[in-house]
DNA sequence: CAGTATCCAAAGGGATACTG
DNA sequence: CAGTATCCCTTTGGATACTG
């Protein structure tokens, strides 16, 4: 791997990971995303119940980022008691590139460290 | 997209995934794994230079982190007084591909946040 | 059901000084 | 140069209880 671009737009590379980086790393975003994605549609309770060991206190505020940043949608509907459905954005649609690289990288890396 | 695979293989994606974003969610990490991709071979001080804001204690956690993981390689020239060279390895090397996406998502993403 | 609020322990991480 | 050590403030996040 050679990297012989510029200077400059090394910096600007890094700013944009960086910015990659402070969207996904929360400790349970990734689970979230990837729990509304298996499900289409999900349920705040139910997303409790499918991440292993998340609190709802966790779960609401990571939901509430991944809302800012537009990756997730939020849709109250008027039952009773209320229920409140997440579901993709079409951008957050736009990570699942990653995620599949993140999964086989990870795949690799767990390899690499035990010894093949 | 639609998430149509068992459960259990999706079980083993979060997994995955969780495995990968744990050897790169450090504030720093992917920082230092770019820094010493651009030149090769970067030595500390050089490092710490490049990185805004970053302490020597940082950049000595995590560049120990990186070595468990043997993301890196830590060489000791004997110099005087002592220098210390950074590598990736070959392992590290796989990176590149989920840099690169990050860096491309980075991009989008601030135009979606921003409105384009 | 879908959250908030509060308390609190533990981890993160900056600043500074020191060492081989 | 390449780190360690220490101090200490800030952030994170679990447990629990409470609300519309």
């Amino acid at each position: 791997m050679t990297c012989n671009y510029l200077e400059k737009e090394h910096k600007n590379e890094m700013r944009a990971v960086q910015d990659s980086m402070d969207v996904l790393s929360g400790k349970w975003k990734i689970a979230i995303i990837s729990s509304i994605c298996y499900y289409n549609k999900r349920r705040f309770s139910d997303i409790l119940d499918d991440i292993d060991g998340i609190s709802n206190k966790m779960l609401s505020k990571e939901l509430k980022e991944l809302e800012l940043n537009k990756l997730v949608k939020r849709t109250v509907l008027d039952s009773q008691p209320v229920t409140v459905q997440y579901e993709l954005t079409e951008h957050g649609k736009t990570l699942q590139t990653i995620i599949n690289n993140l999964t086989e990288w990870g795949i690799k890396h767990r390899k690499e460290i035990l010894g093949k």
